[in-house]
DNA sequence: TACTATTCCTGAAACAGTTTCGGTCGAGCC
DNA sequence: GGCTCGACCGAAACTGTTTCAGGAATAGTA
């Protein structure tokens, strides 16, 4: 059961009523429409097509899905979702809940007047709290690549710290003292452990953080090369950079090699990468690695088993573990005193 | 009408044998199914839940969706596609044919019976008998970024003709005589274009066309090294090439900077950007480039638009226009002589 | 041959959600 | 008072799907 019809009966309303609720119809009393709301949330109403369930959930995007900005995470998050898709064979939709979603509107009416069981949630920094009012209503839903503090919120992410932590103390044990960090602006969990790694590393090995060497700054090419010119256009220049996201790591390669700083042996480079655009440029990116894939993947079979097995009570705040892969942009300092040494800026690749 | 009742009534038998077909239940009659398939083609039947509509378009993947080996491309298209739903509040499904469509089950069979009223195909070399069997069933849809010569197939696509014509000239403009291509190496419309365009205007410039500067490879980074090895380690390598994909593009890229092959000073290179990639690279790629979002876009506007007016009849064959992006990768060759002067493989960059 | 059992196929009915139509009820107006 | 209009809601009609029971043909067996 958990029928319109048996919620009608329940209520003693129609079935009709409860379908225009549903359906967000404006003809229905606001005191009716809560009630019916409230019973909708407490019986654990789930839509079907005649008989049927529908076992369709959906990825659900903030605002305009599936930016490219964000490089080749959404395709492989999407590939990995797809993946976990295939064990019940459920469908998926892909939603936008600031385009779809009426004014007014309940999140669990608006996924269920779209016919979805379930949903994963892409996260940014503006739709926090849009994502704890969902895990509020109650809805099945599972947040990917970020983490929160609400037992309610479930989610995956991948966790930054240990491979972040890595990857400095690599550049550390390769001599490097003056290391810049640019970080997004806006942080986000990952953002912020990777920030903190960094910190930690530093304070570990007795190197005195240095603020001015903390770019914040929104991700993309263009922040890379913004991050080169101060940090290295400086009285100090550093000799080494940890990138905290993929496209970042680019810019900073494609400006290095426009000012014809040599990469790694004038500047070491450290990225994060979320797919293998780490492979795309020369040297091969050493790089901090997620898998965006298997986020996904871990997501769905999650989600699709708790819908499977109607408890909506079991909760998911899962880690899955990044790793550190040393390539080929990471090397000792030039000569122990380039570490002290001012270094000319620009023009400064051509010659050893 | 148009109802499965309606269906059933028609052909004399129950609407619960109509639910069996559509469903692909085992156990109904090969003659009744039949009879019932060719008359759900026949009436335009579409899927309802209660009395409404499904308003559901898929984008169908003959296999695994959204890969990432092609690069920016996929994200690019679904952005486009979701704005083109905007118009008529149309859902996006995301299928795998391969994946969930049972055997024996025919298109249009698997298409409803997953609520889906008209879809968006993604095309490759190897499943153009599947969508030619498509659009024989007459099941609402339209190909992106291929083109057939089947009438009944509708598509959009970009035209790659003009644009890389333009690209080629070019590089004969700049001095270029010896200019390699890479092309895929199991022609797609795109890539045959790219090819025809790249002979003729060699030909119309009065180049004689060298097979040996034309190399079929896999798109994918690797096949851009592999080209650069080939087409600059000979006897008189190449002083130009056209890398007809945009991965193909960076491998050639990453493959010079690695040999210290200076671009544009030692080699010019065009590329093909489906999305902003050229811009991922210094020098910023000079390039072909077709706008994946919008081909997206069109084409959802085309097959909603074509649902809601019912009328299953009209046709879409059109090609939207590429342009010719002039960045930094392109110059003219070193010295007038050098363009039949071998020159020295490896190591040619950092000297003038 | 005759009886039984099984399988295949089908339709009636029950059930899922949605919409249409009409009715009630109250508020406002002449 | 009588009239109109709008808000609200339920019965009924109409979607599609599944369950259940039964008919018909076939296969197996005495």
């Amino acid at each position: 059961m958990a029928s319109v019809r048996a919620i009608a009966s329940r209520l003693k309303v129609s079935p009709a009523t409860v379908s225009r609720v549903l359906n967000n119809h404006p003809d229905v009393d606001e005191a009716t429409r809560e009630r019916v709301l409230a019973c909708i949330n407490e019986v654990g109403y789930v839509p079907r097509v005649g008989r049927r369930l529908t076992n369709v959930v959906a990825l659900a995007y903030p605002d305009e899905p599936v930016r490219s900005e964000y490089g080749a995470f959404e395709p492989a998050l999407l590939s990995g979702i797809m993946r976990g898709l295939e064990e019940h064979r459920f469908d998926l939709k892909l939603v936008s809940i600031r385009r779809d979603k009426l004014p007014g509107e309940t999140y669990t009416q608006f996924f269920l007047r779209k016919g979805i069981r379930g949903v994963i949630l892409r996260c940014f920094r503006y739709n926090r709290p849009m994502i704890a009012s969902i895990a509020q209503e109650g809805f099945p839903s599972v947040v990917v690549a970020e983490e929160f503090e609400d037992a309610k919120v479930n989610f995956i992410r991948s966790d930054s710290y240990a491979s972040s932590r890595r990857a400095v103390e690599h550049l550390i044990g390769l001599g490097h003292r003056r290391i810049g960090i640019v970080v997004h602006n806006v942080a986000d969990t990952d953002h912020a452990d990777r920030r903190r790694a960094y910190d930690d590393a530093l304070y570990c090995a007795g190197i005195k953080l240095d603020p001015s060497l903390v770019m914040e700054l929104p991700a993309g090419i263009s922040a890379g090369e913004q991050a080169l010119d101060s940090l290295l256009g400086r009285s100090d220049p550093v000799t080494a950079i940890f990138a905290t996201n993929p496209m970042t790591a680019l810019g900073i390669m494609r400006r290095a090699q426009e000012l014809g700083v040599v990469v790694p042996r004038n500047l070491s480079v450290v990225g994060v990468d979320d797919s293998d655009v780490r492979m795309h440029v020369w040297p091969r990116l050493t790089a901090v690695t997620q898998d965006a894939s298997s986020l996904g993947f871990e997501a769905t079979i999650w989600l699709t088993h708790a819908l499977m097995r109607r408890e909506k009570k079991t909760s998911c705040r899962r880690t899955i573990a990044t790793s550190f892969e040393v390539n080929g942009t990471t090397a000792p300092p030039a000569t122990p005193e380039a570490v002290r040494r001012p270094v000319g800026h620009g023009g400064a690749g051509t010659h050893s």
